[in-house]
DNA sequence: CTGAAAGCGCTTACAG
DNA sequence: CTGAAAGCGCTTACAG
């Protein structure tokens, strides 16, 4: 089956009502509908998207821009795969697809994206590890293309986005660790400037003056944010003078490669050290002794992306009146034994 | 900035030129190529790709299929992110860009991709987790879209694909553990009709009757590929009379949840049971004793599919001259401490 | 070397 | 309720 024009000579009639009768307009015969539609299935016919697209100047197709640098690979988690179910179950609903697009490693995030948007291969973005100064944050706007970001950014001070809780991780880790008695806490935060390392570590610092805790910032520790970097970070802790009693994580695979730094060292996780780990993932839950660490829904965050997409597109915001435009995502803490001892207690 | 018209209304030359100019044809004045070129970088021109596409009658886009269902995704490695950055490296060299397709898990995988070819959003399909008996396959064929395969399926019998050799794997973890001394070998198998499951348990099959050893259909265990399916396998294998001293799995992550099951029942692993491992995934390095597995890399295997697939398309066929239509990927032994140890020697 | 025109496959006012 | 026609943005023979 080719296009239209050929389904409707099958059908010898014109492709103007081909056309209505698949797009369910109302003005057409029923038993006209029928016939069309019954044809279309049967030689298999579904309409061009790019006539389509150029006819409507819309896509009907919703970016999900990821970075697939080598290194980026190696350690990524399935964080995006999991937010894509929860995102196709809003966009099924408006008949929007879902595409991933990955960033080449060796290009710029920002041009790629822009070479995306202009080309109209997408009607609307998904962005996320938003930088704390995100070219591509202004590039959005300034298009006009309707997007949502994971993760906040300074670079436009009102658009949509949805953030994790990276305050209120680090103030509960810290909360949960000084009332146990810890006093030298040490973080880790990304070497790279993604916003949430500054949220993350600014929060900490804040909750440990509030509890009348100095904050030392030799303590804050600047890695990678993979599992290599949980080992170097690891390796760092060592290292420092006065050796903290704590650790906090930031990203979910650091805490496999800390606790492999930390086995060879002799140190025992849970006894000589309290470590909290950041997002609970798959695989880290197999850890011994087991991490506490923070929960949620990667579905529900999907979801909650989706709603907040389709808000700012205007073909579907008054499906969404109600469409806050940020959130907060709160996460939930999962209690392990990798931070389950008292400072002083009896061993 | 809009398309094409404003772009030549600005420069007062013809849409024409300019799109000839953009396109680097040959027949273009150089000071007018260099005109256009500057006007349309400085004022963020970039072709709309409905209107070249429907022109051109290809997109300019290849897909890559990935199935996205929450069960899948809890437990879904790295494998195509890690493909994703070699075919990339291919692509660019033929301006073609990489998109991913992720077949929303309520969807027929089948219907699913029928509807993206059918809408011509791809001129070329990778798809992978072949089964036994695949439509897809027969569906792609008949549809004349070029694509290649990540693994054979008995569809159709002479179609583009690469597969691991499962079979090689099969044969040495085999030949390792029967040298070692070992008579009571277990398998770990896909419960679904994955095409690599057949390919790997009838390989495990006959290397054992070549060593003379006897092939026992209970040693044979169907979990699902994921880290519970190998918590599921040591569990089934613990239940086993006359109990295996070896295993040999099937899927990266198995590795995890099989430790932690034999872990809980103080088998110790590399002692009283011998493990070999599938692929070398980075979350599985941490495992302790250290996991006998097979490497390969995920770039170049990226690199291979992007060409066979290329070589399948008419545009880009030249190019690739030597493109082999099938290629059994090899995988190279990484011995660790897993299967350390030699049957009836002292502990 | 450049311009004018056709046409890719579709949807949608507009007539009837 | 249906058909004929315009036009979305582009590329490409065809003239000149």
């Amino acid at each position: 089956m080719k296009g239209i024009r050929q389904l409707a000579e099958h059908l010898d009639i014109s492709i103007g009502t081909v056309s209505r009768a698949l797009n369910g307009k109302p003005d057409v015969n029923e038993e006209t509908r029928r016939r069309v539609l019954a044809t279309a299935e049967q030689l298999g016919y579904v309409a061009n998207q790019s006539g389509r697209s150029l006819r409507q100047g819309e896509t009907k197709v919703i970016g999900l821009m990821i970075e697939s640098g080598q290194e980026t690979v190696e350690n990524a988690d399935n964080f995006f795969l999991g937010v894509t179910s929860g995102l196709q179950s809003v966009f099924a609903r408006h008949k929007l697809d879902l595409l991933m697009l990955p960033c080449p490693g060796d290009e710029d995030p920002c041009e790629y994206l822009k070479r995306m948007v202009a080309r109209r291969v997408v009607d609307a973005m998904i962005i996320s590890n938003t930088l704390r100064i995100d070219r591509r944050v202004d590039l959005l706007s300034r298009a006009k293309i309707p997007f949502v970001a994971v993760g906040r950014s300074l670079s436009a001070d009102n658009f949509p986005w949805i953030d994790l809780d990276f305050e209120g991780v680090a103030e509960r880790a810290v909360e949960r660790l000084v009332a146990r008695g810890h006093r030298r806490i040490a973080i880790t935060a990304p070497s790279s400037d993604v916003n949430l390392g500054y949220v993350f570590v600014e929060s900490y610092r804040r909750t440990l003056e509030r509890l009348g805790v100095p904050f030392d910032p030799l303590l804050v520790i600047r890695v990678k944010s993979s599992e290599q970097g949980g080992y170097q970070a690891a390796h760092e802790l060592l290292q420092l003078e006065d050796r903290p009693t704590a650790v906090i994580l930031i990203y979910e695979l650091m805490a496999i490669g800390l606790y492999r730094r930390l086995m060879e060292s002799g140190i025992r996780i849970g006894r000589d050290l309290a470590v909290i780990g950041f997002r609970d993932a798959p695989r880290a839950r197999f850890l011994q002794p087991s991490l506490s660490c923070f929960r949620m829904s990667l579905y529900d965050l999907g979801i909650a992306l989706g709603q907040i997409l389709l808000a700012n597109m205007p073909a579907h915001r008054a499906s969404y009146p109600d469409g806050g435009r940020n959130i907060i995502w709160p996460l939930e803490l999962v209690p392990g034994e990798s931070d389950a001892f008292e400072i002083g207690a009896p061993a």
